[in-house]
DNA sequence: GCATTTTCACCTAGGTGTCAAGTT
DNA sequence: AACTTGACACCTAGGTGAAAATGC
């Protein structure tokens, strides 16, 4: 998923085990299509069925509170996938439907092991950033998505502006 | 250093905490120099000043019980230089000298906090593998270790004999 | 008519030994 | 004469959108 997700905690206990975890929930019950010719999204219907929910705990959880103080946590192997079945443990959403990310602080004290199973029965707080809500595509709808995506990700360098034949040099 | 560090553990406690941590120490006090026309090692005379000790902690460090009996520790990104004044936080040995990398396994209870100083003052076990005894250099010495790095170091593909000019081919 | 999947060129990032040139 | 360094080609590994192929 790009942009990536970077997040950092203040307030923790030097102590404590973290537990730091990203979920990815819809934002309504409705599926969208793009109009093109008027550059905008579009209801259009109620939700398809929602794909399996799952929850991504960060790579390198468990932190001490000592570790987590000191740096950004960022969510740059998180992966996104249409596909209900995958094997892979990438978070599965609907295409065309409006989703928000969220992230959770588990604290873990000295008893509780094993993975976070159910946010409600752990000590936790949840972060939300609602600037991050997007939507979910296949392909994208729109150029300017498209040159946003392509000029702030160095990995897409190759199709900058620059690099690339203009009309008029073709 | 190629071939990589790998280590795994068993008999931990799932609940405490534990740091790896890699150095090498010299097996003698002698310097060598490779003699080509017997192809073999000399001593040739007494060892250098030794370069500054350093101490590598695993980067992933610190483990939980849990999380280290799961997994092999792989000390991938371990560097070597013989530059007395490295700031990277590289190993830094004497070329021409013999080594003995050892492993250590620090045990923290809930109080251990910081970086491991001096092992002496943990709570800790070392772990030597005789078969893993090396010479510094800066330049191979002899083809058959340049043949066998070449062939065992994916990296070094475009090295192995069947992508390069024999002299039959030559 | 779209939406989705597959293959591809083009990147980032960085680990190899070689070779020419420099140092001691 | 032995050793060291730095630029280099050649890899691994994997993240991009484009465009073609496929599906619904």
């Amino acid at each position: 998923m790009f942009p990536t997700v970077r997040v950092s905690f203040t307030g923790l206990k030097s102590e404590d085990r973290y537990i730091v975890l990203l979920d990815i929930v819809p934002i309504d019950n409705k599926r969208y299509r793009y109009a093109y010719h008027r550059s905008s999204w579009l209801v259009a219907g109620k939700a398809d069925p929602p794909p399996p929910y799952r929850l991504y705990p960060h790579p390198d959880s468990p932190y001490t509170g000592d570790q987590l103080k000191k740096q950004i946590v960022t969510f740059e192997k998180l992966k996104l996938t249409n596909n209900e079945l995958d094997k892979h443990g990438h978070i599965v959403l609907n295409s065309m439907h409006r989703y928000q990310p969220r992230i959770h602080l588990v604290r873990r004290h000295d008893s509780g092991q094993g993975p976070v199973a159910d946010l409600d029965l752990e000590d936790h707080k949840t972060f939300i950033f609602s600037e991050t809500v997007f939507t979910a595509v296949t392909a994208y709808q729109n150029q300017l998505i498209t040159k946003l995506k392509i000029d702030s990700n160095p990995f897409a360098k190759g199709f900058r502006d620059s690099s690339r034949l203009t009309d008029f040099e073709r």
